[in-house]
DNA sequence: CGGACTTTGACCTTTCCTGACCTTCATATA
DNA sequence: TATATGAAGGTCAGGAAAGGTCAAAGTCCG
């Protein structure tokens, strides 16, 4: 009998490919009332399972109309990005991630102004944090930058 | 079915795009009317969707002949560069940035991929670092960001 | 047994909407 | 002219409806 988490995830996974979008909206307290569960239980799913590693993004707005979006990236590189997930780990110097750059920006995967931003986004002058914590920072803006770039 | 305050907002900014002007004035009463609500729930949708940092500004008269009056900002690259170095400051909370990244991206200074990267950069989730200095390091980013892709 | 993963629930924050009450202004009128 | 009046719009606190957080308790598996 898989966990609760699992089905969870399946019925959302379900859903993003049956509706032939990439987009799903949900409401937490809905489906935790589907699934006979509290509603954290929905973020702990979410916070696991549909993370931007795993290629999806997760947005939401509460109050009134409050809603949770789930949103699957396209990935049409996905052993490159297997690559980049793998190289950049969980913490990064500034010349290594610049090196990345540097490839992506050969491979035309970015273009001036992306590679640009991204630069800006790494550098040490920006982030201006001590160094144990500013490669840990680093590697998780990266990650998130090039999933947002890469993945459709 | 969308929140009574973005009806209002989608109604308004309908009615600044068909009468191709960047001007709109309006009877609070009346649109309150239209909408079939209380007059204050005008000005929520005013102070929250249509604030400077969204590119417009909200010009009113009470009393006798008092109006409403949205203007639609409309500023050449420098103004806008200046404004936004002013609007971010030295700390700037994620909603704030995002207000500002829907204000470029709706001015046409944004395509989709560069806001999904502006929007991975800044989000907490990603920064995962303790408040006070999370909106201090999202302020240095959205500013070194903006630059290396406007100040060209 | 011990560590990793799940599940739960109490409490918190954000967003939306309403209504009572306040301020301002053009104009009619004394 | 001075003032009264009614017609605007402004403010603010409160309530309801979401979703978020976090730590404790429970489970599973090596």
């Amino acid at each position: 009998m898989p966990s609760l988490t699992e089905q969870i995830e399946c019925w959302l996974k379900e859903q993003l490919i049956r509706s032939r979008e990439n987009i799903l909206e949900i409401k937490r307290s809905e489906l935790a009332q589907e699934f006979d569960c509290v509603p954290s239980q929905v973020n702990y799913v979410l916070e696991t399972r549909f993370t931007v590693e795993r290629g999806y993004l997760v947005q939401s707005r509460r109050g009134g109309r409050g809603f949770i979006r789930i949103i699957k990236l396209q990935m049409d590189l996905p052993e490159q990005l297997q690559l980049l997930r793998d190289s950049i780990g969980a913490s990064i110097s500034q010349g290594q991630a610049e090196n990345i750059l540097l490839h992506l920006a050969e491979e035309g995967l970015l273009n001036r102004r992306e590679k640009r931003v991204l630069q800006a986004a790494i550098s040490r002058d920006n982030l201006k944090v001590a160094l144990p914590l500013r490669d840990m920072i680093r590697a998780r803006l990266l990650k998130a930058m090039l999933l947002a770039l890469l993945g459709e």
